[in-house]
DNA sequence: GTACAGATTGAG
DNA sequence: TCAATCTGTACT
């Protein structure tokens, strides 16, 4: 999608973004997912945006940059948050994408367990291992090899499992999904009807006080990989 | 230097 | 319902 897709207004972006179809390049082939549910987060005046009250920190700086732009971080030490900026230089505005509806992957009919270790374990492994400083065979049973295994092949209804299954970490902050190789946004002609769209309150903002109850949720009615229900 | 909460998840 | 896990931020 070209620039002027995402320097709209971010609630006619968030809505717009369904239906359409992220595609990763990774090792040499495609990984895609249509979108199928989003939030959004408009600060500063959004008390759970992380740009509330116009905070700028080294975290949060690529909510401001014009729209196309992945922002993206970790929660609760563990998972990542895929974000794309919206709207202009300056303005920190995105949306949160929630939830893809996997377009290549056998969903409910993973790999063989044996032959994913034989694909997978090894360079994940080898990568941890180093990580941690830890024994490499020490690593080799069964708990491991199923954590592994739930984080290689994952059914990305949800932010952080979306961001273990298209592949992305905090090395895409701040990439340009305009002009990227590595990640991008295809319009590949479905419609989607306005009467398909759900609005709902976003999850997991408690904090946020009268922003908890806004409609910036929306997710495609019926659809089995939206998170939550 | 140190404390602490968080745009989640899967297991029990 | 709970705990895993760790970074950014706001304090002292």
């Amino acid at each position: 999608m070209p620039r002027n897709f995402y320097t709209r207004p971010t609630l006619v972006v968030a809505k717009d973004l369904l239906g359409k179809f992220i595609v990763r390049k990774w090792r040499g082939r495609d990984i895609v997912g249509e979108i199928v549910e989003v939030e959004a987060y408009i600060g500063p005046h959004d008390k759970a945006s992380h740009a509330y009250k116009g905070k700028i920190t080294p975290r949060n700086k690529a909510e401001y940059l014009i729209g196309g732009h992945i922002y993206i971080y970790l929660v609760y030490g563990m998972y990542w948050q895929f974000n794309i900026s919206t709207s202009f230089e300056g303005k920190p505005e995105c949306v949160l994408i929630r939830a893809l509806e996997p377009i290549n992957e056998k969903v409910g009919n993973p790999p063989d367990v044996g032959e994913f270790h034989k694909t997978f374990c090894h360079s994940a492994l080898d990568a941890e291992s180093r990580r941690k400083k830890i024994n490499l065979d020490s690593r080799l049973c069964g708990n491991d090899i199923k954590r592994l295994y739930r984080r290689f092949h994952v059914v990305p209804n949800g932010p952080g499992k979306l961001c273990n299954y298209l592949k992305i970490d905090k090395s895409f902050y701040g990439e340009d999904m305009v002009k990227s190789g590595k990640i991008w946004l295809e319009d590949r002609g479905l419609k989607v009807k306005k009467s398909e769209i759900i609005a709902t309150k976003r999850i997991g903002i408690d904090y946020a006080q009268e922003w908890v109850r806004v409609p910036w949720r929306f997710c495609l009615k019926n659809n089995k990989f939206v998170s939550k229900k």
